[in-house]
DNA sequence: CAGGGCAGGGATAATTTTTTCCCTGTCCCG
DNA sequence: CGGGACAGGGAAAAAATTATCCCTGCCCTG
């Protein structure tokens, strides 16, 4: 794990749900899990764009949250299923709200976006 | 601005939530406004902690996004409001989901990754 | 035995975000 | 005029995150 030079501000609820929803694939492999894709290589097929590495990473800082964990199966060859926790539970009602928010403006965003480079932004100020 | 070197995909709705209110100290800087604490120098005082220039790039960021905007008054010396636009309204309820759930659910998760850290977790499968 | 799926991680690089430092102006007050 | 509040941004760094590459083992099948 890498060592954090500039301590976290942790106190607060919003850094906290930023912090563990905030990862770049994070909400992505939770879907996963919650559709029953549980298992590693199975994820990793499901985000084919994304490395493998990268979604193991993830994967151990959900489980450090303790939003998901891992069930072993003591099977030979050993299988791996990843599963929510009650908190893990909790949180998708709040990842359907980020989802269903960002689904409704996104088309406003982006536009935003592209016209606030081209100056057409409908909140800019004229300077006359 | 920094010129990106990978595309981002921000046809998710998850993914344009998560970048709307994923910055470090975006959502602390729209409670600022919320509450009325809406000239720049006013924030910066409010924010202490956080170096002046960082939130300008949020600041302006977040005007990108639409989600709040400039209002300069043609006074003299000008003086300058952010507010929020209607889409940064709409943004309101979701952030409190997040604190809400960053709050109730904020101890269990640093504890939750100290006893990780520890061995001590809950869900830690033993190795017999 | 060769090859492939599976779970996992070290080392390192690339990219992005955050931070620091310092500068430009304008204005007001004393 | 000197100092300070105000709005703003360039340049470069540090820090953090994400990405790439490649390796270890175990097992199974052919």
């Amino acid at each position: 794990m890498y060592q954090r030079k500039i301590p976290e501000m942790l106190d607060c609820g919003l850094a906290v749900a930023v912090k563990v929803i905030g990862g770049k694939w994070k909400a992505w492999i939770l879907d996963c899990i919650r559709r029953g894709v549980s298992r590693p290589s199975a994820i990793h097929r499901e985000m084919q764009a994304v490395n493998a590495r990268i979604i193991n990473l993830h994967l151990k800082e959900l489980e450090e949250a303790g939003i998901i964990y891992k069930e072993i199966f003591a099977e030979v060859p050993a299988r791996v299923e990843y599963r929510l926790t009650p908190v893990g539970e909790s949180l998708l009602p709040v990842i359907d709200v980020l989802e269903q928010w960002g689904n409704t403006h996104k088309d406003y965003i982006n536009r935003n976006h592209a016209d606030y480079a081209s100056g057409n932004c409908q909140f800019l100020q004229q300077s006359n």
